[in-house]
DNA sequence: ATCATGCGGGTCTTTTTTTATCCCATTTTT
DNA sequence: AAAAATGGGATAAAAAAAGACCCGCATGAT
């Protein structure tokens, strides 16, 4: 790693450099994701010129860091070394470690992984944090334990990068909460399965819709698959789950003005498998059909690994991650500059200015 | 000091960056040496337009190194800092650190240093180089020493670049030779008198013109005064000397052909002190003067400090220091990649490619 | 004290580079 | 076989860089 006095005389000497660094990683951290891909969908998800992308292709070739072929273009073998070797250089030169000490004191979380980039403008940052929490998952697997995953899209970016190596033997891999009314891609039950095939682990899924009245509620409670998969969800010694916004809960609950009006009362900003939580980390609501069962999932398992990112999760974040005892945050750098922002730090001298609002 | 892997990294993804960092740092160092100086002058010295060079000054302003007022361009004090604390990174980062390694053990040297740049065509370098000698030259003092040093650009810049902070008491400067025809800024007894005055030492100076009849020779060293400080100076313990080109020493004995002539049959192609070496290090000549005195001046002493630059040295430099014991090499990057050359070796990997021939 | 020199900084024109599109032959994918 | 997407090339417009000025002012020599 290189020292912090480096960094700042090499950003002061030149200080173009940061953005050309920035520029050129996310472009070879998309193609990396994304290879083998044209240059027109490179220039259109960059958002720039297709003549300007053109320059950076053209030097980027003649580093031999990618090849352009007639299929598209392709990180060459040392284009894809120099991309991992390169990341904890980047996120130091960013100030991103740093930054991962410092929320991981503000948090109160064991560790904190912060990822270059912002999820909003950029969906590689989305795999990449998957591929961080993946690894990291992979560490605390250990034979015969019980695994639960949450849904959504940052739980699915983890599913979608855990290499295909098998893990220890007897995993079985649960959901963390029943279906929603959304893409199956998403849901909790679609990514346990999809965990289970990748460690080669057994899986079971909960069958339980979302809304439900508390009577067909008790009904399926009495079945004895449901109450079964029920009490295993409870023996799990790892979680993996994302956080949802107030924003997200409003919009999926169904936009009633009167739900978004209690929402606000009860100041809602984040919400984990169907309970939500205001800022100070309290729950004030849940989605019934789980809440007996699974309310304090989070605090009886062993490793809590929490994935999420984006500026507009910081609050979310905090809310949850802030105020309960977690093991593992991965988020991106908007997030987490987000959060520094929210608890009222400065950006200061060790966190690099200019690496805010780099667009490449 | 930067990993070498690091270096490779960001060459390959930003490699426009050696440039600019070689740019700015040798119009910082320039400034460093010559302030207050105008952009004009900058830019007539590094050769480039105005305009290029005003752009430049501008950004090193925005950065807060450098503070252009009426009187010229100086730097500010974190510019200062700046310069001198990033040396050893652009040493590393141009490969000058291996590169030091490297010949000594092909010279044979105790220790090379390598300063970045060419003194033929960056007069700064020099200064450099003499900066890094009188630094080293510092640590060799003690007490009661005789201190020889030699004639030449290069041992005046060792003298002009002491700091006037006084030495070990006792010292005594002696030229290690005569007078020769030159600007007396680079005869030895002017060298000698500066460095003493720098050093609060004493000095002795030797009144001996060049060339010299053997019968005015013999007489001269019956002479008490001569002969006393020639054998003061054949008990220094530390010598420092440059040292001079086949090119020169022709142009400085009067470029008589058949002077020339015979040189060339000798193969003599590096002089230090009067005595020229050809390329196997062997004396094959000698200015008659001095000849029986100071012979194997260099091999009786403790310390012995060689500072030469410039491409067109690095055979005279290999002569004379690749076959004698010598402590020190203070050279530049010019010479001593031409010196690899010369030995056969190419540039490599661990040797930066685009660190040569870069024009600021 | 006065003068001449050389400084920074601004301005203007010319030249070069960069940018933004478009088109085409080819390959890959459907 | 058809459709979509690829790299490469060409061209015109736009921007930026380069170069050559001039001006008021401070400094240092006279």
């Amino acid at each position: 790693m290189v020292l912090a006095a480096e960094q700042e005389y090499l950003s002061l000497i030149a200080p173009e450099l940061p953005e050309i660094l920035v520029r050129r990683y996310r472009l070879l951290r998309k193609i990396y994701y994304s290879a083998p891909i044209g240059r027109r969908s490179l220039a259109s998800y960059f958002k720039m010129g297709e003549s300007v992308l053109r320059k950076e292709t053209d030097l980027l070739r003649e580093q031999g860091l990618i090849a352009v072929e007639t299929r598209g273009i392709c990180l060459t073998s040392s284009g894809e070394s120099l991309v991992t070797a390169i990341t904890p250089y980047i996120k130091s030169f960013l100030g991103l470690t740093v930054l991962e000490e410092k929320l991981s004191g503000l948090l109160k979380v064991k560790r904190v992984i912060v990822v270059t980039g912002d999820l909003e403008n950029d969906e590689v940052v989305l795999l990449e944090m998957g591929r961080a929490a993946a690894k990291i998952l992979r560490k605390c697997l250990k034979p015969h334990m019980v695994l639960a995953v949450s849904g959504g899209t940052s739980c699915a970016a983890v599913s979608h990068m855990l290499s295909e190596s098998g893990g220890p033997s007897g995993i079985t891999v649960v959901p963390a909460r029943g279906g929603l009314g959304e893409d199956v891609d998403y849901q909790a039950n679609t990514i346990a399965a999809r965990v289970a095939q990748k460690l080669k682990a057994n899986y079971r899924l909960l069958h339980l819709p979302d809304s439900l009245s508390q009577d067909a509620l008790d009904m399926l409670l009495r079945e004895k698959k449901i109450k079964e998969i029920l009490d295993l969800i409870n023996t799990a010694r790892i979680l993996v789950h994302g956080i949802g916004t107030a924003e997200e809960m409003a919009r999926r609950r169904g936009a009633g003005t009167e739900e978004m009006k209690r929402m606000n009362e009860e100041g809602a900003v984040g919400e984990v498998f169907g309970f939500f939580f205001n800022t100070r980390g309290e729950i004030v609501d849940s989605i019934p059909s789980l809440g007996l069962y699974l309310e304090d999932l989070g605090n009886r398992v062993d490793n809590v690994i929490v994935v999420a990112g984006g500026r507009k999760k910081a609050e979310a974040i905090i809310a949850v991650v802030g105020n309960h005892p977690r093991d593992l945050l991965v988020t991106d750098e908007a997030a987490a500059k987000r959060i520094l922002e929210l608890y009222g730090h400065k950006e200061g001298e060790t966190i690099y200015p200019n690496s805010n609002g780099i667009k490449i």
